[in-house]
DNA sequence: TTTCTCCTGTTGAAAATTCAACATACATTT
DNA sequence: AAATGTATGTTGAATTTTCAACAGGAGAAA
């Protein structure tokens, strides 16, 4: 378990809770490990919420399947992320979704309850532990307004940019890698796989972008000034 | 103030609080009611985020304009609802979207932070406040999944029929009003409102769908059951 | 190396959306 | 009654997306 205090810390959920302290809160938490291979499913859609889900290593993708098969990536998490909590706070007796992984990787999952309840030994941390849950809700909401924001956007081109700018300010620089393959963004976006690769070919050609393979690269336009300085990647 | 306690009692912020104590807690929150004109604007995108509000008459719209004037209905509250929320809790300094009033309406506004920090006087209500405030996020973060699961269709007809098909859920009943106008509809479903005429005649067309303005009442078809008893309006 | 699989890019045709412009209906105001 | 403004339906052209099918490349396995 100490080999995940790194992660843990960086965790929101365990903010202003010190790294002494960890090992009780997660034993009173009855926090357990689990891992995943490539692919497998971690939550099903239709399933009762219960447990709150943390990123150790690897990452996951939130997913929503529809009848036709077309899929929805409704979004990717990595190390020190959550998943599960607003299912498992609401009580949801059927989640809308699915959690895969989308890489190998370990969870720590934590029974909602134990979170939201004080325990019979009253140790002090649950107040500090509600704090932090409302505030991973609260930016979970922000992450929703933000994905709104991409493919409320009409094109596959605006969707492609607002999120190729949404990524470069998140990562601080105008080169950086994406978490997902080709199809895999395709499904975030929700467009067409070989339409969104004749957009990337066409940015690509207008200047606009340079790309290799995951990395991408915004170039500065006459118009609009960088992000932050750029350097070459490859 | 005491004219909105059936709305009040009705709102998730304030389950779990008797009548008799909703005063005081009100007044220790520093509650205060606002009254907006239809079409005016209760919180503008990129102002900081401090205020919690509840609907107490009338509707609200969260939106989102780009510039190029294509305006995002990201959700429509009625009474009892809350909005707001989670910007306050994670303490944005711009909010990404603003609130108004489509019709005239009545909020109360709360400062988020006399609900997350127990007050001085140490009333006993702000462990439960906290713990509503959370299950509201819970469920605002389910409403997030549920638009999803709406815009991320691929078509403005598979869009209309989820939508209608959520609207008939909620109101146990395969014939309900819709809170929009054409206009607003369209910009709910990201979708171009003439676009959206036509499918919307055509499904009339097509005996799924019976349309009058702002009802519509699904009709049932050969292969699916139907979603509850129907009944006639009009 | 060869084979196989998966991922990605390409292409063209079909379908759907967007856009602009106009017609109609309804309500409100003058 | 006339005028005005708003909301909605209609239409056709331009644009964009989707869909299906195929080709090439990278990597894994035999």
């Amino acid at each position: 378990m100490e080999s995940y205090f790194d992660i843990l810390r960086a965790c929101p959920l365990f903010h202003e809770i010190s790294v002494q302290d960890l090992s009780s809160v997660l034993s009173c938490l009855g926090a357990k490990v689990s891992s995943f291979h490539k692919k497998e499913t971690i939550l099903s859609e239709g399933e009762p919420a219960r447990y709150v889900g943390i990123v150790l290593s690897g990452h996951v993708q939130i997913i929503r399947d529809d009848y036709f098969g077309n899929r929805n990536i409704v979004a990717g998490l990595g190390p020190s992320e959550l998943f599960g909590e607003s299912f498992a706070c609401a009580e949801v007796l059927a989640v809308p979704v699915s959690v895969i992984a989308s890489e190998a990787v370990e969870v720590m999952l934590i029974d909602c309850m134990k979170i939201t309840h004080s325990c019979s030994s009253a140790c002090g941390f649950h107040q500090q532990l509600i704090i932090n849950l409302l505030k991973v809700m609260a930016g979970k909401n922000l992450a929703f307004h933000q994905k709104l924001a991409i493919t409320s956007k009409r094109t596959t081109r605006e969707k492609l940019l607002a999120y190729l700018m949404l990524e470069a300010q998140k990562n601080r620089s105008n080169s950086f890698q994406i978490p997902y393959s080709r199809q895999e963004l395709a499904d975030y976006l929700e467009v067409d796989r070989s339409g969104l690769s004749v957009i990337i070919r066409k940015l690509a050609g207008e200047g606009v972008i340079q790309v290799n393979q995951r990395w991408f690269k915004l170039l500065p336009s006459p118009s609009s000034p960088e992000i932050s300085p750029d350097h070459s990647w490859w």
